[in-house]
DNA sequence: ACTCCGACGTTATACGTAAAACCCCGGACG
DNA sequence: CGTCCGGGGTTTTACGTATAACGTCGGAGT
């Protein structure tokens, strides 16, 4: 409170250093740019490295990036951080990226809400890659214009150019939980579905139905809503509203979803797990915190993150990039039963 | 997946603009930076503007920075983005800041879990600010000593060095909340506190015991847990199992203490609110996730982030900061009713 | 004795931008 | 008729770094 202005602390430069050190601008760069083998003698190195740190010397990052022609930074594009799943995803990513001197910039996507800018108006301009999680196809085309390497999270396999691609075996995941409630004897079952259009809910609906159309007898009720519980329930409610047989499992494509179809349940005067099963999918902290907790499936967000810089790195450094699919795993918990004899 | 290296993309220069409209480099500057009135006709500025645009020029931030000595970068010092209080700060601040052309990079704290490093070691060396989160006072040590202007949010107001500060009124939320329960004829509280010791919590602490200490007979027992559910709820099933008249309302410095605080009552047979009442913090989508939904306090997430970016844009600028303290409201909800009587 | 070479540095240059300093030219003014 | 002025540009420079190109010097090889 009591300093309004400084007059701004002039960073020291590698110029501020070489005269401290008693050497030339052009060796404290080799000096700490680590290339120095036999080109500088140890005792001056020390010293260049001696004065560096006296002075708390920071190589200044836009003149490197100027010299350089890189950036040392990765773009990454998420749907929102508000989502537990993505705030994790981040976290990998960032880890990663520090490791090897690299920072993360966020820029959050056009999807569906907010506003639809050019990413690289609101993000910093320049940049040496992109990672972008299953987003709009208008969107994704801006981005592959820009020629930066373009490594994509949990999307579809027949985009083209794209560097490499880091996916979670949904499909497996769905199909263990589909089996799952199988096995519990399930047989009416109702697909509380995301209503936002990208590849990774497109998965579940398919493996959800393919395992379906191979048991005789089950049936397959499929209704949308945003990530949103008050809107969840309210979807829920109405098809359970719905005449004819109540269905006795309710598939949800994300934890959210299904905490807003528990509630549902409960509204209509039904219990869960007892007369209807419920499952969610991402298994967020959210998952053990309802009652009772959700069975879900755990998605190892963090990884994706990993994954993702890792093969944006390989592919900086003209390596090639590793994508992969990541194994997903059922968790089951309380909200899963046996099906109720009827 | 076919493409494997692309020769780099070679971005167009404010030079390449200059020879295609005819013009010198400068010309270029001066009209793409805005400041040209009376300096060059209107006519060229129009075919400066034209060629900019068929080029896709987009100015090279790296050399800008270099020239400008700015970076128009600001660090975010946040806990962790995967508590949805922070996520919506970013959001808030990420938004006023491409407003101004400006890029934000984030820093998880070291604030107990995660090792405690130097802030400038992982993100953008440089910065023009800092906005802050109450963190460890070692920490904010580190970041005074580079003389960056810094935006404290929400901490505690005897920080000195700090150019602004945006607090939320948790002192007055805590009250609210507590005059709430004494309404509805509660005496014996349980205090479910967050382990973390910053200011934001030891705000409310104090705001609770100072209201109880004025109401003859209340009494109140405080118990820690780290932000996690699972903990959470063995914390408070270990105080519901302490001899002795149970509480009847179980105050807690978050929902997701409250969440848990809610699994343990019931754990212990009792039911929410009927039995014992639970009070959250925060509002956040959990609150309306679980079953009853929580009576909390809604603090304005975003606005925080807003107020903050806004307040050290100022500083930049050369203006006075405003920060201040935001307004905070309960929300009643399902989870709180009126004491039983004895 | 002359060359050559490796160890140890230094000097010079380029990256792309912003802006200070300069330059030219046609008209107004004394 | 010489001088000044201002509109409309251009030339030049600096920002801090990485590195290519260039020196120097003492000793080993022939």
């Amino acid at each position: 409170m009591s300093s309004a202005r400084r007059p701004a602390p002039p960073r020291p430069t590698s110029r501020d250093v070489a005269r401290s050190a008693g050497v030339s601008q052009a060796t404290v760069s080799l000096v700490l740019g680590g290339k120095w083998r036999g080109r500088v003698s140890e005792t001056t190195a020390g010293r260049v490295r001696e004065s560096a740190r006296e002075l708390g010397y920071r190589p200044n990052l836009a003149a490197r990036s100027l010299r350089l022609g890189d950036t040392r930074t990765a773009l990454l594009v998420v749907p929102a951080l508000t989502n537990e799943f993505f705030a994790r995803v981040y976290t990998g990513a960032a880890a990663v990226a520090a490791e090897h001197g690299f920072g993360v910039v966020l820029y959050p996507s056009p999807d569906g809400t907010g506003p639809a800018r050019d990413p690289f108006a609101s993000a910093r301009a320049s940049l040496d890659g992109v990672i972008a999680s299953s987003m709009a196809s208008d969107a994704l085309g801006a981005l592959r214009g820009t020629g930066l390497p373009l490594v994509m999270l949990d999307s579809d396999p027949g985009d083209t150019g794209v560097a490499a691609r880091v996916n979670l075996d949904i499909a497996d995941g769905m199909r263990q939980v589909t089996g799952h409630l199988l096995d519990l004897g399930h047989r009416r079952f109702v697909h509380l579905a995301s209503a936002v259009d990208t590849w990774t809910f497109a998965v579940r609906a398919r493996a959800l139905g393919g395992v379906l159309a191979g048991v005789p007898g089950a049936t397959l009720r499929t209704v949308t809503a945003p990530l949103d519980v008050r809107a969840a329930t309210a979807a829920a409610e109405a098809v359970l509203a719905e005449p004819g047989p109540p269905p006795t499992a309710i598939v949800c494509d994300d934890d959210i979803l299904a905490a807003g179809a528990c509630k549902a349940v409960r509204r209509r005067g039904l219990r869960v797990p007892d007369d209807i099963s419920v499952t969610g999918f991402d298994d967020l902290a959210l998952a053990t915190a309802v009652e009772p907790e959700l069975t879900t499936v755990r998605l190892p967000a963090e990884q994706v993150g990993r994954r993702g810089m890792t093969a944006l790195l390989a592919v900086l450094d003209g390596r090639p990039a590793e994508g992969g699919d990541l194994p997903v795993r059922l968790v089951s918990r309380g909200s899963t039963a046996p099906a109720a004899r009827p």
